[in-house]
Formats: C-alpha cells, structure tokens, sequence
DNA sequence: TGCATAAGTGTATCCTCTACACTATGTTCT
DNA sequence: AGAACATAGTGTAGAGGATACACTTATGCA
C-alpha cells in the first residue's frame, strides 16, 4: 500500500476529530462506552470513541461513522455537545475535537471491539478509568448536558427500548436523578407530558400482576416540555 | 512581504474558524453585529464577524481576537454556540466553523470597521440583509439559545451596563420576548432573583420621579436560576 | 400650580407540585 | 386450592409559586 500524498495549505491546518461519549442505562446505573487505545498516545488507556473528520463528512456522519468503525454500535440518538480546542490537549499535533454525546437503550448494544480499538467495555460514570486527553472533562460536560436536558426535554426515553412500561422509564429517571420518586405523581407527570400512549399490550415478568406497555406517540423524536 | 511557506499533512485538514453572533439591544429593538464582506466569496454581502484559527490559539481566544480585529467590540460576553461543518458551506475549502453568541450592552459599542470589513453595522434581527454562508442558519441557533437562555439564567442582564433601573431591565425582557410584563409582577421576580443589589444612587431622567439604581451582586456572572 | 410621565408598591386567586396508602392481578409455593 | 409474594395501578387534600390587577409618589416642564 503507498504512502498518501501531502495535502499542502498556506497555512498550518489543525486536525478535526469527532469524540462521542455514549451513555446507556445497565444494572441500574448510568455507564460510558469507553474504547482501550491501541496506539500512542496514552496507549492502553481508556478513551471515548471517535477520530478524524474525512475531508468529505459531515460532523454528524463522522461521529456516527466513528462510533459505528470503533464500537459497532449504530442508530442510536446522537447530539453535537461543545467542541474543545485547547491548545496542548492533543500532544501530537493541534487536534480541535467537536464532541458529541449519545444516548442509548440497554438492549440493542452488542458493542464489539473495532479498528483502531483494542477492546471496549462499559463503566459506571462513578468509577470511570484513567482517561486519555481531556476525555474528564468531555465526559463532565455530556453529563452535565444529560442532566440538564432532563428537565425541559423528554431525552430520559432514548434510554429505553421501543415499548417500555411506566416503572421501567420510572427507573430510568431514579438511576439519572439518584433519587427516588413517588409512583402516583410520576406516572401523573409522565401521562400528562403527552408524549406516550399505551399500545395494548402488557407485559407478563416475574409473579405479579402484568404491566401495561407504553410507547412514544413522535417515535423517536425528542420533544421539549414547557 | 514573503509568501508563508506551505504546510503539509498526510491527510487533508479543513480550515477551522470561528464567527460570532454579537446581539444587542437599541431603540428597543434586538439588533445584531454585521460586516460588509470586502473580499470575495460573497464580497458585497454581509456576514458574521469571524476569521481562521491560529494554530497556537484557544478557540474562545480566536473568537474574541476577530471579534476585535473585525468591529473593534471587546470585553463583552461570549459563549461558544455550535459547530457548523456542512461540507459545502464554504465555496474555496472544507471549513469547519465554531460559532459563538455574544450579548453587548448597548452603551459600550464603538464599533469600526477593521482589517477585513469593508464596513460594520447594526441591523434589527426582524430585517436582516442578505447573508453570505450559513450565517443565516447561524444567527437563528444563536436566537434560539438566547431565548431558551432567558429561561434559565440571568443572561439577559449581559444586554444592561454596570448599573441599571429595573424599568431598564424589564424593557429588555419585553423587547426580548416581544410581550409586555406586568410591572409588580416583573419587579417582584427580578429581587426575588438575589443577583441584584441596590446600590443607593438614584437616575434622574426626564420629567418624572428618579429611578433607583441596580447592580448585579456577581458583577458580569451569569446565573442558573431553578 | 397643575399636567405629564415613569417609579414604586400589596393582595386575592388560580394552578401546579407535593405528600401520602391502599387495592388489583398475576406467579409461585405449599 | 389457597396463601404468600411482588409489582401494577389509582385519587385527594394542602402548600407554594405564578398571575391578575390600580393607585400613590416624585420629578420636570409649561
């Protein structure tokens, strides 16, 4: 295979990347893809998943294209965050990130380890590795978004799959909130929000009485309260 | 004067830069910060004030420098927005660019046309001109933000100076949210707020009973409220 | 001095958010 | 068969925050 040709400008060019920190809910705890670096720098730590931007992608497409190369996950809701450009983050070259974060349902995850990874794996955002770059700091501010976007958007439901019932997305906001709710007014709030309707269907697990299951009326639209 | 010499990469970069929605209140109105493009692509037209990435400089640095270089505007708020990398949006190169939103009172504006800018000027966001780029689709993020901002932080006093009446401020608001506020409602709410202080000096302007004076209790800190 | 103008102030009502406990319906075990 | 168990499912009363609403005060100017 031969060399690429330089790409040569007037003047210097810093490097695009995309990183995404994808969030998912599993064992009633909030987890973080993270992918273990093959590669320097920081070979053998853990990073968010992500690299460069083609010179013919959009950032979209590159960060879904990214984490689908690196962790085989795919189709999930994926949301540009803040872009990061410090100077010394990258130690090889200059390296101006534009993050994402995405969010996604505990089922459909059969994340595998892809091209530049060595392995991949999910962790407990309260006991998260050694990271590589400024990856800390990514991750803070998706979190902080999470959170905030809680209040004034129905985002929690990414979380769950296509029909959910109302204790499962009960304890998708617990495990966010890390508080607990009271039933009665969760399950006002949420019916109220106008955004489920009931499918008809129930769902039969475990010895006791089956529960009705829900689905978004916008399928997979996010929609803003208030 | 030299010609740079070039820069060249394995892989082609894109350009990077940033551009800036700098907002305003006059003649109670919303306006916003336009230069006259002197050279082409769209020379003629008007566009955000922005320009390329150093290779040794932050973004929030790259934003603030064109901001000043392009309009002589400084020391005003600036917040980083959103990244816009669609692929064709610039005619001569891939250029992915930072946008930032910035919020000027509307005293402090010496504004002049600089290096780049054939001329500068004030336009009421309800009768903008012709836009080169995406800065149109730019400008309406950044509208976006400030309006769910006015929400949820104290971000609309950033539009007053150092000291101001509560009248001034509820002007703001109204010309903001395009509605008229009740006045006993608004003032209840502002002190209700615990980020404004009294200061103890009155305005006299025209013919009727003085104003008292206000200051923010964090000077130039924006607040989360909720 | 009286007229015009914006500053400044309190209360009653509505509506949303919160606290709180029991019945229903299925499975499993004896 | 029925008792034990586990989660699903339901209503109401009180508190607190948001809203609607009108008059008095202080100044400048004719």
């Amino acid at each position: 295979m031969s060399q690429p040709k330089p790409h040569c400008y007037a003047y210097p060019h810093p490097a695009v990347t995309t990183d995404i920190a994808v969030f998912t809910i599993r064992e009633d705890a909030l987890q973080l893809l993270l992918i273990r670096r093959g590669n320097p720098p920081y070979a053998g730590a853990w990073a968010l998943p992500g690299g460069f931007l083609d010179i013919d992608e959009d950032l979209d497409t590159c960060a879904a294209r990214e984490l689908a190369e690196e962790t085989g996950v795919r189709d999930i809701y994926l949301e540009q965050l803040y872009t990061f450009g410090a100077v010394g983050r990258d130690p090889r070259e200059r390296v101006v990130s534009v993050a994402y974060f995405a969010l996604a349902p505990a089922g459909r995850l059969a994340v595998q380890a892809g091209d530049d990874a060595a392995a991949t794996g999910w962790f407990r955002l309260d006991a998260l590795p050694e990271l590589a770059f400024d990856h800390a700091e990514i991750i803070a501010a998706a979190h902080r978004r999470l959170v905030a976007k809680l209040d004034y958007s129905t985002i929690a439901f990414q979380f769950l799959p296509e029909t959910f019932t109302l204790g499962e997305l009960q304890r998708v906001y617990e495990t966010l909130l890390d508080a607990e709710l009271d039933k009665r007014n969760f399950r006002k709030w949420a019916l109220a929000l106008e955004q489920i309707e009931a499918t008809g269907e129930v769902r039969r697990r475990g010895s006791h009485r089956p529960a009705r299951l829900y689905r978004l009326t916008d399928r997979k639209q996010v929609a803003f309260l208030r």
